[in-house]
DNA sequence: AATCATTCTCAAAGCGCTTTGGATGACCTA
DNA sequence: TAGGTCATCCAAAGCGCTTTGAGAATGATT
């Protein structure tokens, strides 16, 4: 069914039942109503292509995903950052096309789907230091939000982000008032912002403390199971093991918890562990009471809020720039304790 | 810079350069390379939508994620099957479009993306038993590819699975042979159709052992951490435990393995532990030795291949459905070993 | 009864592409 | 020279929608 058949049956013009469904005033309630039933009905939706072909819109969001080239990783946040993106979308009546692409290959994508005319607007996921896309999509003048932000990028740009610094630098303070003093960060990647900003955050706790910066008490890397397992591990094995740890992930928390288990230690009273929490839908950090004492900052929230930005940006390119900077809750779990006694 | 424009540029008219850059015959070779050349320069594409119009092919494929009503869950697995069926869409200049959708609105998806002519077809993803969506793709006459099959549905469809069953009654028989006599299940939800294969070649293997199917070994659920260390802990607290644990993820056998080692057991002395391992970026099985037995099979190159099957239905639909059913491969890793003596 | 404002409705153009059905020469053949 | 083949290229229609610029119909006003 196309608008043309839909008019004949309806006996109107086409332009009478499209501005009845596009909710135009110039179409008496009555007809309006009669247009509607008769729709649904029918079970009629415009065209997305022709109607994306009239009005100059596409009616879609992309979302390119960088595949972490090292390990061909797609990062497991994703799937909760777009369940949320994907609702936002949905209310709007957008389409998400997604890309899943190697670095080397983003700026050929993003210039595709600008040249291509397939899509409103992107969201850019994964941010790094220095990150080259922002400068690359601000020329092509395809209207972008950031999930993230990315350090030494001097344009300015839409952007959500949660505090990592912060919360960070909370988590490590929380350790420090329990009496921790050698705590170790299991972080992720440093090339990308996010890992980046725990550092510092950590870093600036330790610093303000007097406590010094050890680089035998910092990983960075992917983080996987294996990666928090081998680098607690590591650290625990070493002559001046950390009585506390810091994590990036959940994921990468559940090896470190495996090594610590291993080692006979206890979590929570020999050893300290705080993670960060996404809050992922299939890796809950306990029921009621967290497993994990935790930073925690809902990664599908995020999608949801971020997605109404770009689509706002994209409806009122006038308005200025929309920046949202989300504080993580601490949440106190059982994997916390004060620091043992040295002796 | 559109057709137009380009043809304008060049002094040709727009049908030679569509028939150019679509590699028609009847366009000399000095005059395509010509037409390259400058759609190159140019950065020119066609725009996706008007070609959709004029061809009346989406160039888009639709992929509708069901969203685990219960705890609003996206399946982990998705992000690497996404990623995968993602390279065979750029190679073949298809986009994906992605609805993540609670069960009760995933018939209005299909429709909408049907009626609006948003794809030319859609993989299905997660099918359960008797799966409805099997037959409303069939009446609706959208073009689809299942990722699973779905027991119960008599109707013929295209569709790539992993052999459960064989899988599960391998990896059932292998315990068996190391002299376990007391096999735990834990399984994913059982009305996913997955699970259910699962059970019954874990239940087939056991029945042509004679071994009895004891319901006291056999768990369902939701497939996170803390569902495999439950079911786990519960199972080894028991007065009769059961000596080698079968898990559907490696996510729950992260879980079970900590249920083990919290009771002071040793995962493949006194406990053995087999696991479905679908080889996920983010979820690696060790390194070169396997940490947890496995039966192992790719999903992220499931993905490649169905979209592949997908996108060969919506070029020749007159060729007959294909299936493809994928032999998981069994790695022997640390976490198993020979029951222990009884006395 | 004539005029005007107000609703309501319509025909047709246009969005950027593909594709049909020629048209135009150039080059052979007889 | 006329007729026939090719090899190239083109004008225009059409895909399904929105939107412009008007045209009828209605009712109110003079």
């Amino acid at each position: 069914m196309n608008l043309k058949e839909l008019s004949q049956n309806l006996g109107l013009s086409q332009t009478t039942v499209s501005r009845a469904l596009n909710g135009y005033p110039e179409v008496s309630p009555a007809t309006r109503a009669r247009v509607e039933q008769a729709a649904k009905a029918f079970n009629y939706r415009p065209s997305t292509r022709a109607k994306g072909l009239a009005t100059g819109k596409a009616l879609a969001i992309g979302h390119v995903i960088p595949l972490s080239t090292k390990h061909e990783m797609v990062n497991p946040i994703f799937g909760d950052f777009i369940a949320g993106a994907g609702e936002t979308y949905a209310r709007h009546g957008y389409e998400m096309i997604l890309s899943i692409v190697a670095d080397e290959d983003e700026e050929q994508v993003y210039r595709g789907l600008k040249s291509r005319r397939a899509v409103d607007g992107v969201i850019v996921h994964g941010p790094r230091m220095n990150d080259q896309r922002i400068a690359l999509l601000h020329d092509l003048g395809l209207p972008f939000a950031v999930h993230g932000r990315a350090s030494g990028c001097t344009l300015p740009y839409t952007w959500l982000d949660v505090n990592n610094r912060s919360a960070f630098s909370r988590a490590t303070a929380f350790l420090y008032d329990l009496g921790h003093r050698r705590i170790a960060l299991i972080n992720g990647l440093e090339v990308m912002d996010f890992a980046h900003r725990r550092r510092e955050g950590y870093a600036a706790a330790l610093t303000e403390r007097h406590l010094p910066i050890d680089p035998a008490l910092m990983r960075s890397g992917e983080m996987t199971e294996i990666f928090g397992y081998r680098s607690a591990a590591d650290m625990l094995d070493s002559k001046t093991p950390p009585t506390a740890i810091l994590c990036s992930s959940l994921i990468s928390a559940l090896g470190a918890r495996r090594a610590i288990e291993e080692r006979g230690l206890r979590m929570g009273q020999d050893i300290s562990v705080v993670t960060h929490d996404d809050a992922l839908s299939y890796l809950q950090n306990g029921g009621d009471v967290p497993i994990f004492t935790a930073t925690r900052s809902s990664v599908r929230d995020a999608g949801r809020r971020l997605a109404a930005m770009l689509l706002d940006r994209v409806a009122n390119p006038q308005d200025g720039l929309q920046h949202q900077l989300l504080e993580a809750e601490l949440m106190v779990g059982q994997s916390t304790g004060p620091a043992p006694d040295k002796d």
